[in-house]
DNA sequence: AGCTATATTTCACACACAATTAACTATTTG
DNA sequence: CAAATAGTTAATTGTGTGTGAAATATAGCT
């Protein structure tokens, strides 16, 4: 299976042995995995990090998954994150905890690779699927009709294609128009947390979009940054 | 309003040339910035200077990273600081006493500046999305509206795009209409605590915003500073 | 694999304008 | 009518941004 965008799992258990095992097959599916054996770690580590997906086993030292889980749950960057439990087979007393601290889903041990993995393939595919025929990808505002779907932008009847940093960086700015961004708002917003890209890059494809849309609809705030606007 | 404060920095190293690295970069994306050569040194330094961040080398004579994380975190000033580990790679003895006595995230040497400053950055920013749909960032007083998210200004049916300090200017003294604040405040407010400017400065800052509000709306009090207010 | 086209990022320089200072004038106040 | 405070305009400094072009990375194709 390919992965778009590389999404990110957590993996948090005392078992070595069993971080080990998820840790392997999912990077070799394509997942970027970092492991916690308890759940202090794993909420240090979130901070940074901000997991797709969590795996969480329930039977931990020190802080155990259901309230790890209920402390995940409180970061608002973790809101549309999933969080999936692991239990031994024995221990069903949390599986309503579990449930009502947000979690997406439980599986007992001892785990199967394979149908695991089916599993989490399916969970993002369903995350792709939901997002993908919605309303919301598409934005009219003034003359123009900015569709995300196709990447592609109308202006009144004339088509413009973008490539995808243009694109995003459209898309991103006119869904929020009148609001000004500072290059790092935006970098982390289109390129990712992660990503270590000059702030200079931004005011290059603002250029190429200014270059493509016209001059008038994308403003400088000296100082501040870049906002969408549309001309009186 | 709060204006972005400089965050405090306590970069602890053994290694002057590591010392030096973060501290130039650091400081070049606008951090203040402290050094200590041992975990001692950084205690000391942690009572008068109390960081927001803490770059801790783990490997440290004398004192090591651990411990020195340990009693920094016995320090309630110090409860909502960052700290983070750094380490050679091949240290991974310490990983899992990092987390137990506090640490927030930890890095492995070589040292990339680029990405650390990226996820420094990444610490400190508030997210922005969530703040977008907010109406606290505009204040209405008679006919003008005055939008922070946009950097502009409504009066009556004209817009009107302020540049940084002029905007800032004129956000603060109509947040709170009809009080005055001396050249001093408006100082310490919008320009920060630590910066040294001429106090006439304000004067050609407040000219200038009357020039594109109006000659009616900022008053001077003589001897005292300026207030926001509307005619009669 | 190699080649080509295109997208993306970086870099360097010039320029515009914001910010600050300076110099001078006007006004208030005791 | 001094002395102090603020207004005004101009000159200076400084920073941020626009821009073209070069360097890398990525994707598409044979």
């Amino acid at each position: 299976m390919t992965i778009q965008r590389k999404y990110k799992v957590l993996v948090v258990d005392d078992e070595p042995d069993i971080v080990e095992l998820l840790e392997y097959n999912l990077e070799k599916e394509g997942y970027e995995v970092q492991t916690a054996s308890n759940g202090k770690k794993a909420l240090a580590i979130a901070k940074t990090f901000v997991p797709d997906l969590v795996l969480l086993d329930i039977m931990m030292p020190e802080m155990d998954g259901v309230e790890t889980c209920r402390q995940l749950r409180q970061r608002t960057e973790l809101a549309n994150s999933f969080i999936i439990f692991l239990t031994a087979r024995s221990e069903e007393y949390s599986e309503i905890a579990a449930f009502d601290v947000g979690a997406d889903d439980y599986l007992t041990k001892p785990i199967r690779p394979r149908a695991l993995m089916s599993r989490i393939n399916a969970l993002f595919r369903r995350d792709v699927q939901k997002t993908s025929p919605d309303e919301h990808d598409v934005i009219r505002i003034g003359d123009f009709v900015i569709d995300r779907t196709s990447y592609t932008l109308m202006k009144g009847e004339v088509q413009i294609t973008l490539p995808k940093k243009e694109f995003e960086l459209l898309y991103f700015l006119s869904s929020n128009p009148n609001k000004v961004f500072s290059r790092d708002d935006l970098l982390h917003h289109i390129w990712g947390a992660d990503v270590y890209v000059l702030a200079r890059t931004v005011d290059v494809h603002i250029r190429r979009v200014r270059e493509k849309i016209g001059e008038d609809y994308i403003t400088t705030v000296k100082g501040v940054g870049y906002k969408f606007e549309m001309p009186k």
